[in-house]
DNA sequence: TATGAATGAGGGTTCATTCAT
DNA sequence: CATGAATGAACCCTCATTCAT
């Protein structure tokens, strides 16, 4: 709280052209960081990519750590604000999971999955101060997806009898090795075709054992709902 | 290849008491490197763990980076030597797969799962030299799964519109997140539990779709998509 | 010599404006060299206290140390005035003694011993130029007390046998301590009880010996060391 | 506890080479703080005068503050144990006092004051830790005066109406200042002469107001005592 | 005149690695 | 074969100082 104050203040108060450094140096830092990971990153080489110094960098981040978590909180708000903002509107859970599913794929084949990556294996051996942030962002990023989990499991989509964790975990999961496998074969060819195939397969393994009069009976619920609001936007014109 | 060779050579021809201290130090780096992960790992621990000096470890690894590749050969080939061996003589895949699931879940919750994330976070940026190792390191790893899972294919148990690469990445991602959910909260208070509901589900997930379930998925599916795009077309008036 | 003369000679030709801005860099800069010593005191720190840039500090002072120069300089120019001028007002030297006493401690009780610290501590290792200012600084400081001691001695108040340099730093280093153990301890209920108490003993310890007393001085000295002298020699038989 | 681990329990192990290094580091460190305060005193600077590099004094010392406290802490104990062991041999408090003071002055003027000043200045603004350490420095390097103070108060030699720690301040203080007008002039020509002043200024000063005759008692007694000791000296043999 | 922004120069500290013994 | 000791090379971070606007 004291030893960062000078640099922390001053970038408070930021300029306009403040405030597009502080852009350009989270962008080049989420390259670093993505690419090496926190230990192997330097501040040096984030600053030679910049073009400028060290020291600049210092001006408007506190520390090394700082800096990183900033770049983690950032890339996460912003596919977080999408995901909270659209899967609610998705209807059915074996949507929802396949929109959550090809939104991060997509976002992560774009980004690299540097920074996700460091979510995971950064995350322990950090200051108690840090690894709450973390918690937080790795909460809200999944809580979307953790939203639909409990709705599904309300209406009877999914089975009532795993702990929402251990599905979250496979989602997430399966993505991320994907992901891996991509980086290092190269090989990933359909987005579309693998987020379909991954979210039919994942929906599969948490649909309810043998229901299929279950499943019937959802999708009529579904339909009727559909109807009823049309009918209530048609009223209200 | 050739600035190995030294030590790598002074450690091919070694005598029964050299031998053993090989074991010592590379049970010992294990521990280490699985406790902090390779960059926070630092010699003078794993030395002062051994009760040596660091120098000693040089004697018998060339640097750090060798040491860590021959913890992680090492691990990897016990448990690959496991698996080739007991899979085969598993009946059946949803057998095989909780069979794997099981063993690969005890084993890192036994072991901690620094190792196992030393794989994974240490896998990229690595000298050329090493990541051909990881590769093939954790081929091999996967490769009982891998040939379980072509049999399966085979034989019909599981679907063949899905590439295994896919597959086998759903299986280990899982049980990836699992476990880096348990280091986090410290909690998978059911090892066998966990196992069975996973493989469980992935069994599911992998098993062929039948058809009448499969018709009524993909109408839901379709009335569904055309209920979403209908109402954001409606919203967006 | 010269490169300070820019910035000197800015702040020669002042408008009235400016010689306001002037006192408030350095009552600021007071506060903080007092609070932090030389080396700790940041100019980011001074800045953000006045609420303005460093940059501003810098159109006013040419660097970090003409600065705390300045700073020394006036402060000991308030009191040296004071002292100039009250101290021969004063009849008698013991009451002078215990005002220039008294007035020390008050005025570095209230202002924080910082500044004055700093002369001591920051004196040595400074850039020959201005080690001659600290020097001037000083001798003008305790000027008034010298003149008091040089009367005092012409009149037979004080010793005429001892230098009077070992007088002032006397008086000057049982303050200085005195001081220093306030920081510590936070303790110095009763700065007129103590002015009292020490203008009361240094006194005496300047006041010429009366020669009976003085006598019966003597030959207590020489019966101890004598005596001394005498035991360690059976000692070490 | 955790930081300095490597580089603290390579220290523990000390060989007989190992101890010298010591030796030279602690050495060479005391000169460069002595001359330079810790602030401005470089482990670069430390290493070059050593002819070795910086990282070889961590290797010894965890860090600059831990070195220079060792430096202070092994300083302080060379003369803090000569004192204890030799002021209670010296009889009556005059004597006690020059010797003290002669003491003091002797050793600072071989070695500099520099370190001394590193006491009082360097004393605040560090962590806690340390802080202790340099109390209890301060506190058993002046318990020997401390108790000849308490002693002849008791006795009577000296005023009981004046807290100890005022004198105390008296003695350290003006010898401090005595020893910084030397270095500034070079000038303090004999010191045995400067002692002999100073005690007998701060005797009187410390005497009890008004008491010939009590000083006479007090010679009476020792004189008594003195002759007691000896006949029993004497009848022992 | 004032200042937001940038930075060169350096400081303390860490650690894998080497080498003489 | 073992190791105590030494160190080069980085790394993160700080701060007085400069300069274009």
């Amino acid at each position: 709280m004291d030893k960062k104050s000078s640099s922390q203040q001053r970038r408070e108060s930021l300029g306009a052209r403040s405030r597009k450094r502080v852009r350009e140096i989270l962008g080049t830092a989420r390259e670093v960081f993505g690419e090496k990971g926190f230990e192997k990153a330097t501040m040096v080489e984030i600053a030679q990519r910049l073009g400028t110094s060290e020291a600049t960098i210092f001006t408007y981040f506190g520390s090394k750590r700082e800096l990183c978590m900033e770049v983690l909180r950032r890339w996460y708000y912003e596919i977080s604000a999408d995901l909270e903002r659209e899967v609610p509107l998705v209807n059915g859970f074996r949507a929802r999971l396949h929109f959550v599913i090809r939104k991060h794929l997509m976002h992560l084949i774009e980004e690299g999955t540097g920074i996700c990556a460091l979510v995971l294996s950064e995350g322990r051996n950090v200051d108690e101060e840090f690894s709450d942030l973390i918690t937080d962002i790795k909460r809200r990023y999944t809580s979307p997806l953790m939203a639909a989990l409990v709705a599904a499991q309300k209406s009877g989509e999914i089975r009532r009898d795993i702990p929402l964790r251990l599905m979250r975990d496979m989602v997430y999961g399966s993505m991320e090795h994907i992901l891996w496998s991509h980086i290092y074969s190269g090989f990933l060819a359909d987005v579309d075709l693998t987020a379909s195939r991954l979210s039919d397969m994942l929906w599969r393994a948490f649909m309810p054992p043998d229901q299929p009069a279950e499943a019937l009976a959802q999708l009529h619920a579904e339909v009727a709902d559909a109807l009823h609001r049309y009918e209530q936007n048609e009223a209200e014109k």
